[in-house]
DNA sequence: AGCCAGGACAAGT
DNA sequence: ACTTGTCATGGC
């Protein structure tokens, strides 16, 4: 990959297994959005972000600095997804959904919005999680300009009563969402050690919290604490699981590619149908 | 017009 | 260890 920096924008050439469409829509995020031209604009890290691919070149409209400090990471490009996927070729079922799913890649978001926003996953689907999130972000997030808002902090949100959250509709997710807030503000849940912690010990410290179970705390796992082992299984991973694998699979088989095996698989599942 | 959504939890078998 | 009811709400 060739990466080249013109004042407020990075040009990287030559990008493989990068689709954007695939990584922004593969339900993994929930705040960017496909613009009318056809590129993909998000908020992270307090930054508004302009993405443009076309074909194996994509265009940030990210200073050096920015692209350095936070979008590397967060894109994971410096995992290599073509090894990962010939590795997870195992069965004919799996070479099928790493085809399809060619392309995705895993963002490495931040651990309290992973945290926030799959806690309000639970029982929702992926419209109305997304109009939650903005409300949660327009209403107490910092604005950014252009009426957008960055993910309000667990700081601002520790302090609101449930009543507060009525505007964000999200029903009884509203008590989780901010007894969570308050768990980490309160360093009853430190997510930089959750980060730091095995696998085991990290599902244990978010199970503790309340409205999170072994799904949410998977997604938390994988999208936000940089656990690539993890393997969270909603109701399209059910299916799957139960149609195409033998009975009592073990997704450690997988290692550390088990978390990414997972989106392969849910991605397909999900948005491929069968065969 | 219902059906169901990237579930969690408690309570009952 | 499995099944069931309940929890709010609105995209589709």
């Amino acid at each position: 990959m060739d990466i080249k920096f013109e004042k407020s924008l990075t040009k990287l050439v030559g990008l493989t297994d990068f689709d954007a469409d695939k990584i922004f829509d593969c339900g993994q995020c929930f705040r960017w959005l496909k613009q009318p031209d056809g590129s993909w604009r998000g908020i992270a890290h307090k930054k508004v972000m302009t993405l443009t691919q076309s074909g194996d070149e994509v265009r940030l409209s990210a200073p050096k600095e920015d692209f350095e400090t936070i979008w590397h990471n967060y894109f994971d490009l410096s995992r290599d997804y073509e090894a990962m996927r010939s590795r997870l070729g195992v069965s004919d079922y799996m070479q099928k959904a790493c085809e399809f799913g060619k392309g995705i890649r895993i963002l490495r978001q931040e651990p309290w919005e992973a945290l926030c926003t799959f806690i309000i996953s639970q029982c929702n689907n992926i419209a109305r999680i997304r109009g939650i999130v903005e409300r949660l972000c327009t209403l107490k997030g910092e604005e950014l300009g252009e009426g957008l808002y960055s993910f309000p902090s667990f700081e601002d949100i520790a302090p609101l009563k449930e009543e507060d959250l009525a505007p964000l509709r999200s029903g009884y997710r509203a008590k989780y969402i901010i007894e969570a807030a308050r768990a980490v503000s309160e360093g009853r849940f430190d997510l930089d050690a959750a980060c730091k912690m095995n696998a085991d010990d990290a599902m244990k410290a978010l199970l503790s919290l309340e409205g999170v179970g072994k799904k949410v705390a998977g997604c938390v796992m994988l999208f936000g604490l940089g656990k690539t082992e993890a393997f969270p299984i909603d109701t399209w991973m059910k299916k799957a699981l139960k149609e195409y694998f033998e009975e009592g699979f073990d997704p450690r088989v997988f290692g550390d590619d088990a978390g990414i095996a997972q989106q392969y698989i849910f991605y397909y599942a999900r948005w491929g149908g069968t065969v």
